[in-house]
DNA sequence: TTTAGCACTCGAAAATAAAGAATGCTAAAA
DNA sequence: TTTTAGCATTCTTTATTTTCGAGTGCTAAA
């Protein structure tokens, strides 16, 4: 257990060093702590025997462990209100009716990444596991139609057709009766082998041209569910700004990795509330945190985050998400 | 007019840059031209004095000047035939059947950044230019309709509606049939206007819950024209490996170019045919070179390009770009 | 017109030096 | 027992110098 001067003394090092980026020396603190360098030094040295510090050689100053961070967010940090600036540029977009939700989102975390200096990831509702609920379709002209894929969540979806040969209406609306008939309550992502083996074998005896229709919704419900996750982000570049990205391979690493759909996509929140993964914790990259959360819209779940040196401003990144998720939630 | 000597000379020392980006000095080459490195050196100077090449300090190899690299796509390169490896990947892809056309470019230009180890660019169609041709409703449920909007040149976009009250599927369908009166043929980028001014005063005379539907309307078309401009990049990184892009800060400078919408929005081809723009030619940045062509797909325009650094294998772009497409087009 | 030879320039890398910020430790002071 | 002053030590950063080699331009001879 810390006495309390080691809790005031680590806290001090803690908000100095996410301030400064620059290693914190003794010197620079007795005043704070009243008490001299030497006085410091010893409880530096004992701080760090407990693994909550760490210097980055032996005789630079202090800097917060991993380790040090996780306690530091546990347990020292004090939760800040939102600033009142913060909370005016927020609020703009908030108060604008015009904007549906999902773009409500997106404009705030542009501006959060902005405000912060961090990177800001929106990954969009994941229609995995919706189960479809109505197809429709609506013509266009002689050769082309769109098709539209609503799930029982909500999401919708829809793909341009192209039919390789003149079909009647009468067959394009049957199709539709058809498919309609066996395939709501599918889930998306099997849409299309639903379709391979129920559809089929049925659609050859009720409708004309069936080749080409069922290849036409054949190709088209096959890519419903690739197009299915709208990822978004924001301020990739801020984060490649922090005096802990100034060397250039750890700058490609970092570009690199933003534009890996798949390490993006594995930000996707699992557990409820404002969760907090510091270096080794998460799966993005051991210099950075990550800070996510959920959100629903209409019954579908998304993931905000916000990517930014370990040496994050904690308390605030949580107040702006927050103040976000609140009033998302309304 | 340049001697046969000094247009061979000057081939060998461009694609010699091209290929180690070290500069070229006048030993490495007399073997190839027999004859010795003080001829080179004269021929050199003169080609320098063209204008056509450059030091990057006084006792230095030559590189290849801006207009170097122009003299060199204009008048020197040769179109290459595309290599077997590179046509076996890209033809995988093409046959493709199950894949849209528009899928099929954005995989093309995803192959293609990563053989040439360029960034690609995609910018997909851009609907400002369209007018409305369909507007059709689907409901979802009491309180949820997706709106469809169908334009002239085959373009789709899809919008949630969220109704704020119970209104009847009567009044939605005479809305929706006063709008498809009122609104064909009018700029999908002014339909949020034209609503206001004639779609208004005449909707609440013939629908009961017209606020409702009116606000709900309009604030589903005002954001239409938003979503207009899809953008698709590859390969962010490969640029950022070459090593005329190793300082920090043009890496910064040149990421955060990629994010920037309008600049990247600003790569749309312009002119027929594949272009190319070295150095000070392109919006983009001034080291770099970006080749574009248009490409059209159910009589929309959309444009793919390629950045790289000056020192571009200009003629396997050239030739990959046609490949693609001449595919297209059939 | 071409070539050999030579002085010269410059960049990159390695070596050296100097300044400064912190530390840990020890012994004295509180 | 705790705190502090003092000091040698360590390591980073920055600047300076040195060295090495690649390449050039020029001149005079082939």
């Amino acid at each position: 257990m810390l006495t309390d001067r080691q809790k005031d003394l680590f806290k001090i090092i803690v908000e100095e060093y996410i301030q400064s980026a620059k290693p914190v020396g003794s010197k620079a603190i007795c005043e704070r702590l009243n008490c001299s360098s030497a006085t410091i030094r010893a409880e530096m040295s004992s701080l760090e025997d407990l693994g909550l510090l760490e210097k980055t050689h032996i005789s630079s100053g202090r800097i917060p462990s991993e380790k040090g961070y996780r306690y530091y967010v546990d347990n020292i940090m004090e939760p800040k209100k939102l600033s009142g600036e913060d909370m005016l540029k927020l609020q703009c977009i908030m108060d604008n009716k015009s904007l549906a939700l999902s773009d409500v989102i997106e404009r705030s975390m542009e501006i959060i990444a902005e405000m912060t200096n961090y990177t800001a990831v929106i990954l969009g509702q994941s229609s995995k596991d919706n189960l479809v609920s109505k197809v429709e379709v609506i013509p266009i002209d002689d050769r082309n139609l769109v098709a539209i894929i609503v799930t029982d969540k909500g999401h919708v979806e829809h793909k341009n057709i192209y039919l390789e040969g003149l079909v009647s209406s009468n067959d394009i609306s049957k199709t539709v009766e058809l498919i309609n008939k066996l395939i709501v309550g599918t889930p998306i992502d099997e849409v299309s082998s639903f379709l391979e083996f129920k559809v089929k074998p049925i659609i050859s005896n009720y409708v004309q041209q069936h080749e080409i229709l069922y290849n036409a919704f054949y190709n088209a419900f096959n890519e419903f569910t690739s197009n299915a996750n709208h990822v978004n982000m924001a301020g990739r570049v801020n984060m490649l700004k922090q005096p802990e990205f100034s060397s250039v391979d750890k700058i490609r690493e970092i570009v690199s990795k933003f534009e890996d759909q798949d390490i993006v996509n594995n930000i996707r929140a699992e557990e409820n509330g404002i969760n907090i993964y510091i270096g080794s914790e998460n799966n993005f990259d051991d210099d950075v945190t990550v800070i996510k959360t959920k959100y629903v819209i209409d019954g579908e779940e998304g993931t905000i985050a916000l990517i930014g040196p370990k040496r994050m401003d904690y308390d605030r990144v949580i107040t702006l998400l927050n103040y976000i998720t609140e009033n998302i939630n309304k």
